[in-house]
DNA sequence: CCCGATTCCTGTAGGC
DNA sequence: TGCCTACAGGAATCGG
């Protein structure tokens, strides 16, 4: 599923083939994502120019003239650039055709994806106002995780679930940057040392930028389609391992549900 | 304010 | 082989 790095790399492949390009047209065969894509969105994008292809926590933002167009890809979602003669399939929700001759084409099975149209100050709106800092920004540092952890009693991975806290960080890399933290989801967040979040921090960095460095965790799909994990698949070191030997010390990991979300662990490297 | 639970959707994996 | 069910998961929103 695209977290970060998968959106990023999305981001970095698809802005050369459309920044600078003008929208044609606007085809839409499927409104119902999250949220209903609105009425009208064809018309306010059709003849714009596509000015800049930024990206903001999940959110792809394609910065246009008059306005900005936001896309989520959700869990199963996925933009590519095809033939816009190509027949569309089952999930193809929206197609963005170019004066190139080329189209964006935005897919999502699950639709737990978004297509929104923005007018003024992006940072403004509701669902970017309120976020938290990126992942890889200084922003994001040992001290920071510490103050905005004192008094919470949720689980630390939780907490760095927590888009107000910090963005872009999902469950498959919570998973791996707690166990590279030597660090026990389950515990309190505000019970750990500010040593143990400067390593944290680290460790989140670290695996992000490895990720993106690698193209996202599914690069293969991000070309070929679907969502099952790719080439960082083969270094997860928790994630989906449950009952498998811990990388480091060949304990069996457990598995445990922390804010609905599966967790992996070693019971042994993580206290 | 804090925090866990619920909800959307459908492809896939696992059980039989 | 094929059917059926449980599960996965981002993040807004609800409920306590």
């Amino acid at each position: 599923m695209p977290e970060l790095p998968e959106v990023e790399t999305t981001r970095r492949g698809i802005a050369p083939h459309v920044e600078g390009l003008q929208v044609q047209v606007v085809r839409i065969r499927h409104r119902g994502l999250r949220w209903p894509i609105p009425q009208g969105l064809e018309e306010r994008v059709a003849g714009q120019t596509v000015l800049s292809v930024g990206r903001r926590a999940k959110y792809l933002l394609l910065q246009l003239g008059s306005g900005t167009l936001l896309i989520h890809l959700g869990m199963s979602g996925s933009l590519r650039l095809v033939d816009p003669l190509l027949p569309p399939g089952r999930h193809d929700h929206v197609d963005l055709v170019f004066e190139s001759g080329v189209a964006l084409r935005f897919s999502d099975a699950r639709r737990f994806g978004a297509v929104l149209w923005i007018e003024g100050d992006p940072a403004q709106h509701k669902l970017l106002a309120e976020l938290g800092p990126e992942p890889l920004s200084e922003l994001v540092s040992g001290e920071y995780l510490f103050a905005r952890s004192r008094g919470r009693r949720q689980a630390v991975k939780t907490f760095l679930m927590d888009n107000r806290i910090l963005v872009g960080v999902g469950n498959i890399y919570a998973n791996e940057a707690l166990f590279d933290a030597g660090i026990d989801p389950r515990r309190a967040a505000g019970v750990i040392s500010l040593v143990r979040y400067e390593r944290l921090a680290d460790c989140v960095k670290v695996v992000l930028a490895r990720a993106i460095a690698q193209g996202g965790t599914t690069l293969r799909d991000f070309v070929g389609g679907d969502g099952k994990p790719g080439y960082f698949q083969q270094q997860l070191q928790v994630y989906g391992r449950e009952g498998q030997p811990c990388v480091r010390c060949a304990t069996p990991l457990l598995r445990v549900v922390l804010g609905q979300r599966a967790s992996v662990y070693c019971p042994r490297c993580q206290r």
